[in-house]
DNA sequence: GGTTGTCTTCGTACGGTGTACGAACGACCG
DNA sequence: CGGTCGTTCGTACACCGTACGAAGACAACC
C-alpha cells in the first residue's frame, strides 16, 4: 500500500489510540509506516496540522443527526454518538476543542447539528444558546472522563476504595487530619456512596443529558 | 527574596498566563527566575508535579459556595467564578480536570461544592449528579472559550465576518461550494447572525448555567 | 580553629523532540 | 538519451526533560 496523507493520518490515530497522544512523535509514526521521518512532510506541513488532519478523522466517525425523528431524539442519538467516539478517541478530548482551524468533517456535523434545531423550530439565537449548552456539556463530561481508568460501576467503586486507602495514607505521613474529619462531603461521596455502590459514567451522561434537552424543550415551546 | 516551591509556583503561572503553556520550559522558567535549570528540582520533582502545583494555585482563586444563601446563588456564584478564574488561566483549561492526583485546594472546593448540595437536601446520588452536570458544564463551556480570540460580542462580530471571508477564499481556491450553499445553517449562524448582532460568551454561560441549576431544582424538589 | 555534614546551586551530558536543507533516486516525458 | 518532477531520506540544529556529580555556603560539632 502506497504512503498517502489518508494513511498517514490513520495511522498516527492508531498510534495515539494505543500509546497517546502525548507519546506521538514524527519519528515513531515515521517508524511505524516503515519509512524516514522527513518523508512524513510530503504529506502533512508540519505537527500540528497533522493533528488538525487527526481530529478531523474523530469529527468523521460522530454520527449525524437524525433528520426523519423529533430534535430531541436526534440530538440525544448525536451527544451519545459523540460521547461514545470521544471515549475510543480519549486522546482527541482537549484537541477537537480548541484546535484553530476545523476540518470538513467538523464543519459538516456542526451545520447538521444547526440545521437539526433551526428545521425544529428555534430562532437563531436558541439554536446558539442549545448548541452551546449541549456542546458544552458533552466535552467537557468528556474531559472529565479523560482519565479515569475504569470503565463501569464497579470498577469505579475499586479506584474509590483504592483513592481513599491513598489518602489515609498521605495523611498519615503528614500528620494531616484524615480524610472524613478535612473534607466529610467528599469522604460521603467518595469513601460512602462510590466505594459501596459505584458510579455508572453512561447513566450519569444520560442524565445530565436529559435535564439539559428537557430544558432546552421548555424554552424552544414557550418562544 | 529567596527561591522557594511556592515562588518557584508562582513565578510558573505567570509565564503560562504571559507566553502560554506550551512554551513553558523548565529552562525558561529557571532563566526567570535567575537561576540554573536543575535547581528547580530542588523545589519540584519533576515537570508533571510543577504542573500539579501550578493547576492546585487555580483551584485555590476560585470562591469558595456560600453557605449563607440559597444554593441556587451559591452554585451560580461559584460557577461564574470558575468561569472568570478560568479565563484568565486558559492554559490551565484541559489540565485541571486530567490530572491524577488532585491538590489540597482542589479537594477542599469539590468538598465545599459538594457540602453546599448536600446541605440544601440533595440526596447522595442526585448530589453526585448535580455535580457532574455542572462541573462537566462550566469546564466544556471554558474549553470551547480557551481559544476564542475575542473579548467581546463586537470582537465576536470581527471574526464571524473574518472567518466567513477567509472560508470563501479557501473555497475559491479549491473550486468548492460556497460556505452558503454547502453549510447554509453554519452560514445562516456565523455570517448571518453572528456577524451581525456579535455573540457574548459571558451572556450565554449564565443561560446555560441557569437552565441546568432550574432542571437540578426540580429534580430536587421532586424527590 | 578545623572538621564534618547538610542544603542549595549548577555544568555537563544523554536521549528525545520538531523540522530545515539538500542530496539521492526512480518514473516519466521529450 | 537528457531533463524534469515527485518522493525519500541522512544529516544537522535548536530545544526539551532530567540524571549525575561536583562545588560552594553555612551551621554544628570536637
Amino acid at each position: 500500500m502506497p504512503l498517502s496523507k489518508e494513511r498517514v493520518l490513520r495511522t498516527a490515530v492508531d498510534l495515539a489510540v494505543r500509546d497517546g497522544i502525548e507519546s506521538l512523535s514524527m519519528r515513531k509514526l515515521a517508524d511505524e509506516l516503515g519509512v524516514g521521518a522527513m518523508t512524513l512532510y510530503h504529506y502533512v506541513p508540519n505537527k500540528d496540522e497533522l493533528l488538525d488532519g487527526m481530529v478531523d478523522l474523530v469529527f468523521a466517525e460522530i454520527e449525524l443527526p437524525a433528520t426523519d425523528v423529533d430534535w430531541q431524539t436526534a440530538m440525544r442519538r448525536r451527544a451519545l454518538s459523540t460521547r461514545d467516539v470521544l471515549n475510543r478517541h480519549r486522546w482527541a478530548v482537549g484537541l477537537m476543542e480548541s484546535r484553530a482551524t476545523p476540518g470538513l468533517a467538523s464543519l459538516r456535523l456542526h451545520d447538521a447539528v444547526l440545521g437539526c434545531l433551526r428545521e425544529a423550530g428555534f430562532s437563531v439565537e436558541l439554536t446558539i444558546q442549545a448548541y452551546s449548552v449541549l456542546d458544552a456539556y458533552i466535552y467537557g463530561f468528556a474531559l472529565q472522563e479523560k482519565t479515569v481508568p475504569f470503565d463501569d460501576a464497579r470498577g469505579a467503586a475499586a479506584v474509590a476504595e483504592e483513592q481513599t486507602r491513598q489518602f489515609a495514607e498521605r495523611a498519615e505521613e503528614r500528620q494531616m487530619a484524615t480524610l472524613a474529619e478535612e473534607f466529610p462531603y467528599l469522604f460521603e461521596v467518595v469513601a460512602g456512596h462510590v466505594a459501596e455502590v459505584g458510579y455508572d459514567f453512561a447513566a450519569s451522561f444520560e442524565h445530565g443529558l436529559d435535564l439539559i434537552l428537557d430544558g432546552l424543550e421548555q424554552r424552544r415551546s414557550r418562544s
